[in-house]
RNA sequence: UCCUCUUUAGCUCAGUUGGUUAGAGCAUCUGACUGUUAAUCAGAGGGUCCUAAGUUCGAGUCUUAGAAGAGGAGCCA
């Protein structure tokens, strides 16, 4: 008699003598039902014991959180919250939980409570829900690329490089921190750490991924990445899982092309795969609405706003034509924007992409052609347009009530051309010897993005916290567990 | 890093102009009941009121500093 999972159990709808399974008891009523649940299903399944046939200091162990071994007869329920349970013939105890001390009640917790538990949160309905969608997500992430013949590469952790610019890293060294090395010029001496040299968290693999396509055509890496910046908020982790797809002989359109396509192949796989977890997720998400303002809440579920990106086109609009969308809207006329857009060249404010996705497109947006001064070294120059305003070809994806999904661009091919921003930018050439010799050997326009993958999470779970979508959020001020 | 708010029982929260023994619901425990599914009914236990200093006859309540958490902003993915 082999154990089987409780999603096993459920999906076979017959009666079946002599099933094994185990897990963890959520509850136990009436001294008859536990209700046991063992991580492969939403769904619990409930367990019948006849309570006079069975030791009473056995049953006084069956408590909230203990692990257990149940045999019996898979039968149709008498009652009517479910179609099958089992009826208990043996019960071990194969774990304990002390009821007294055991922090997850059966009852409702806060995500606040549940995320100082985070080793146990995944006991409830909500989090293993997260989790599993999170595990499903993963796989359809690999899976796309596979498909459409991407190669997989391992981006260094470790970078020896600073000059990436997407924000503070953090320091890898061996030194002593009390007595460091120094220089005769009394600075820290880098060249007796560990790599001789001064080394960081990597913040991205894109520079390394870059290397990878002008060889292999089509990679992506998808890996841990670190920003050491304080920023405390719902939407930022110190430590967070990466998705960068580089691709040679691609240019913005086709990185527009690419970023619509595996966002929508993705979701409607979760869509396809996942579906007990998302309905479960979807009545959490209504009713916790009912407690909101009619105002407030939200005219798609999470299952139709998830249908609705995978089904309707992401609106691709240019920086100027954004910018004179902005410039006309109301908000920005009767200055309700805490920043005022008046001219050309302003950085947009999480407000005005919050007003372009939500109020005024209604679905997606791609950004692109950016004023070249806001963005990144490595981005492809364009001919200036004909009032000689200089853009590059950058792109951001923007989705409603998550804000900035993914940022990419095509980068510049041109040895000149990137070696002169570089100098602009007091970026040193020594260091990226290797990042230029791209465009010394054999160059080429390619293109690629950057996706935070907890913010496809947070999308596709509706949850408004990032620190709920993975399992141990590093955040400023918080490494527990 | 900035702004706002919060911190009282295991959890979620009340706590009046500063006043004598700090409350509720849920959870837990004990008992009753037994086809329950947010089980029900009765009872019981459970407190460093975030920390430190101060004002006061008296501080959960007021002041100052600090810590932690949340929301928003900036930065970004």
């Amino acid at each position: 008699m082999t154990t089987k999972t409780v999603a096993e159990l459920l999906a076979q709808n017959v009666t079946t003598q002599d099933v094994t399974v185990k897990g963890w008891v959520r509850t136990f009523r009436a001294n008859r039902f536990i209700a046991l649940n063992d991580g492969s299903t939403i769904n619990n399944i409930q367990c019948v014991v006849d309570f006079e046939n069975f030791d009473e200091a056995l049953l006084k162990r069956v408590t909230t959180g203990a692990a257990i071994h149940v045999t019996g007869e898979l039968v149709e329920s008498q009652g009517k919250g479910q179609s099958f349970e089992i009826v208990v013939k043996t019960l071990e105890i194969l774990g304990d939980s002390d009821s007294e001390s055991y922090p997850i009640q059966p009852k409702k917790h806060s995500f606040e409570f549940l995320r100082e538990n985070a080793h146990l949160r995944t006991r409830t309905n909500t989090f293993s829900a997260i989790m599993r969608l999170r595990s499903s997500l993963s796989f359809a992430v690999h899976k796309y690329f596979n498909e459409n013949g991407f190669y997989n590469m391992h981006t260094p952790i470790i970078t020896g490089s600073d000059a990436e610019g997407a924000g503070e890293m953090f320091r890898v060294s061996t030194l002593d921190q009390k007595k460091p090395p120094l220089t005769e010029d009394g600075n820290i001496d880098h060249t007796k750490n560990f790599f001789g040299k001064d080394t960081n968290l990597t913040v991205s693999g894109q520079l390394e991924a870059e290397t990878y396509a002008m060889s292999l055509g089509k990679v992506y890496t998808f890996g841990p990445t670190f920003r050491a910046e304080n920023s405390n908020t719902s939407r930022h982790l110190s430590e967070f899982w990466m998705i960068e797809p580089e691709v040679a002989f691609m240019d913005l359109a086709g990185n527009m092309d690419l970023a619509e396509d595996f966002m929508k192949s993705v979701l409607s796989y979760i869509l396809d795969n996942n579906q007990d977890d998302l309905e479960f997720l979807e009545k959490r998400l209504l009713d916790d609405e009912k407690t909101k303002p009619q105002l407030e809440r939200s005219e798609l579920s999470l299952i139709e706003k998830i249908k609705f990106v995978v089904d309707n086109n992401f609106k691709r609009v240019s920086y100027t034509e954004a910018i004179d969308i902005l410039r006309n809207c109301k908000p920005n006329k009767k200055k309700k924007f805490k920043y005022i857009i008046n001219e050309w060249g302003a950085d947009l404010q999480s407000e005005h992409e919050r007003f372009l996705v939500e109020k005024h497109f209604k679905c997606p947006v791609i950004l692109f052609d950016y004023p070249a001064n806001i963005k990144a070294f490595y981005m492809r120059l364009n001919e200036p347009d004909n009032e000689g305003r200089e853009t590059v070809r950058a792109m951001d994806v923007l989705f409603p009530g998550i804000g900035e999904m993914a940022g990419g661009s095509q980068r510049e091919e041109r040895l000149d051309v990137l070696k002169e921003k570089m100098k602009a930018l007091d970026i040193s050439e020594e260091e990226l010897w290797w990042y230029l010799d791209l465009r010394k050997y054999g160059s080429a326009v390619h293109s690629g993005f950057g996706l935070g993958f907890e913010r496809l999470v947070m999308f596709v779970t509706g949850m408004g916290n990032i620190r709920d979508v993975i399992p141990y959020p590093r955040t400023p001020q918080n490494a527990e567990f």
